[in-house]
DNA sequence: GCCGTTTTCGGCCCGACTGTTTTCAGTCG
């Protein structure tokens, strides 16, 4: 489970007004369905507020400018002038009265919505989860009207799963198991063609569920649902109908939905489940204006019923007059006015990748040797003209740090495997650590040998960080900043950075921040590098692999980039060596000229 | 409560499945 995030020194008032306003949606959410639109207001501006990356009090100058913002009015400014000033929200707390308030997470239970949840409090007294429980046990629920048999057994159901439910899968876990059902699925005859959809195939950073859409004959959706919905893994069936079914795995619990279509509704399906959900509003509301419907179906003509698109996704964005948007885009961040005006980004692709920045072999924490490292990677990885091993410095004790006699060592034998490989294709690089003040881990004359250097921060994590980060932006031989928020999803929190003040300094110093590829880091995150990219701050991607398995990590350190909107163009490991060697030499030229 | 290249008022995405009903409300994605 990811805990809710915890509010550090430094950092924003966004965490907890957000938290606040998706709270006040549940309350309206519980009154009824008079105040739907309300509901559906304050999850916006918890949205909104939950992406910022500044911190909101930027914004909250006056009323004016937090009404620029999406989502938020008048009324939800003034709430945001109100918190800023005294702590609290005077309509939040009304609310609180009225509703309660420990009921609410009752409404986050697989089956049960605003209705049953306030029918439970106002029938039974139930306040509570642990009420709801001896309701259960004592029959007392079976005796209200509506509550059969098999509705309580699946209340319980939900009940036992409401932990795991609220888990999400890394990004990269969930990948390997949506693409092992996916293969069993195409298995079942009768499949014509079948996909991942939903937040997996917008490569979401986590993701909630597994979607699958496939082309099946209306005859054989049966006999296919039966067989999916037996296969060996399943642990439990939530739903199985003529065109749907739900599932839990066994394994871990996660939700699989799949979806049977017809092939002339193939794009329109596909679409749809891929989301997000505000993307698939915005389309809708869009094609509505034209006098048109989508929904998972196709494009219909809502005067005449009569189908215009559906088959492909092309031919519906096509038809709305849109340039093809890859899933990765679809988040209502913009992307639908670039397609109307035909200038999408042309997103980086994992082919053009001409080396690996960070990784580390046995000589500090890595599990295989330098020539193995090399040898399987100029096998596995064709297209890769370099890589740079980047062990550990002094500090990182632990993880087996090279002192600055270790790293001469390692230059020779970085030199001897070049020379066997007829091919200068191992860099000499280090991660070196960013200490507490700012300086580095590693003397000056040695890090000036260096052909790249990656600085991180492998400590003090509860502060605010970013003159440390800019410190090391400062340093001249510093050419990238590695992991640069600090985040371990699911485990701890990013560290306070100001980023706009931290994308200054790096395109002001010359100096990349890295994309760090690992399943659990995605650090750049998509949104900040989006804002990176904004800024002209010159990116890398790096697997920072610690065993062979892990090289692969850079398919999806390029889905963080393409979720940031990164061309080739943004990012300096799609580059030639020439070309890295040039950006770090243009930093070093001008710190000379500098001083 | 928010929003506007038809609108400052009157809209706000849309359909499938379940459980329990005898025609549908609730829930979900």
């Amino acid at each position: 489970m990811i805990p809710a995030p915890l509010l550090g020194s430094g950092e924003s008032h966004n965490a907890k007004l957000a938290a606040i306003f998706h709270q006040m949606a549940a309350c309206y959410r519980y009154l009824g369905t008079e105040h739907r639109f309300r509901v559906i207001a304050y999850d916006g501006a918890s949205r909104t507020i939950a992406a910022l990356n500044d911190d909101i009090s930027v914004y909250a100058t006056d009323i004016a400018s937090l009404d620029k913002l999406k989502g938020i009015g008048e009324s939800i400014a003034e709430k945001i002038m109100e918190f800023l000033a005294t702590g609290k929200i005077k309509t939040f707390e009304k609310l609180k009265q009225e509703v309660p308030v420990e009921l609410l997470e009752l409404m986050d239970i697989n089956g049960f919505g605003p209705a049953t949840t306030r029918l439970l409090h106002e029938k039974l007294l139930i306040n509570n989860r642990d009420d709801l429980v001896a309701a259960i046990e004592s029959g007392k629920l079976a005796s209200l009207k509506g509550f059969g048999a098999k509705r309580i057994e699946n209340m319980k159901r939900g009940l036992k799963l409401f932990k795991e439910a609220h888990s999400r899968m890394l990004l990269w876990d969930a990948l390997k198991t949506g693409e092992a059902i996916l293969q069993q699925l195409l298995s079942i005859p009768g499949i014509r063609k079948a996909e991942l959809a939903g937040s997996l195939r917008r490569r979401k950073e986590t993701i909630g569920d597994i979607d699958l859409i496939a082309i099946a004959d209306k005859k054989n959706r049966k006999r296919i649902v039966a067989r999916f919905i037996s296969l060996p893994l399943v642990d439990r069936v939530l739903a199985s109908g003529e065109t749907k079914a739900s599932i839990l795995l066994k394994d871990n619990s996660v939700q699989v939905d799949l979806r049977l279509v017809n092939d002339y509704e193939y794009g329109a399906a596909l679409l749809y489940f891929t989301g997000s959900k505000e993307h698939n509003i915005r389309l809708r509301t869009w094609a509505r204006e034209k006098g048109w419907k989508l929904n998972e179906y196709g494009v219909f003509d809502a005067a005449s019923d009569k189908m215009l698109a559906g088959a492909t996704e092309e031919e519906i964005y096509k038809l709305f007059g849109m340039s093809w948007i890859p899933p990765e885009l679809r988040e209502e961040r913009g992307e639908v006015e670039l397609a109307i005006k035909h200038e999408l980004p042309d997103l980086l692709t994992e082919s053009v990748m001409r080396g690996d920045m960070q990784m580390h072999s046995t000589w500090s924490d890595g599990a295989e040797d330098i020539e193995t490292i090399a040898r399987f990677i100029q096998k596995d990885y064709p297209y890769y003209e370099y890589i740079v091993m980047t062990d550990h410095s002094p500090s990182e004790r632990i993880a087996g740090g090279l002192q600055v006699e270790d790293f001469i060592k390692q230059f020779a034998e970085i030199d001897r495997v070049n020379k066997k490989l007829k091919l200068d294709f191992v860099k000499k690089g280090a991660e070196v650590d960013i200490l507490s003040d700012g300086s580095l881990d590693l003397p000056d004359d040695l890090l000036e040998r260096f052909d790249w250097v990656t600085a991180s921060i492998h400590s003090g994590f509860t502060k605010d960080n970013t003159e440390r980060l800019i410190s090391a932006c400062n340093h001249p031989f510093v050419n990238c900043i590695g992991h640069p928020c600090g985040r371990l999803i699911g485990k701890r929190e990013p560290y306070g950075v100001d980023w706009d003040k931290l994308f200054d300094a790096a395109v002001r110093t010359g100096t990349a921040i890295e994309i760090n590829a690992q399943p659990n880091r995605l650090d750049l995150k998509d949104d900040l590098v989006k804002a990176a990219v904004a800024k002209g701050v010159m990116l890398t991607i790096s697997t920072d692999a610690h065993s062979l398995d892990q090289y692969a990590f850079m398919s999806q350190g390029v889905s963080v980039a393409r979720r940031g909107w990164c061309t080739h163009e943004n990012i300096l490991n799609s580059y030639s060596w020439k070309q890295v060697e040039k950006f770090r030499q243009q930093k070093r030229k001008h710190r000379k000229v500098e001083s």
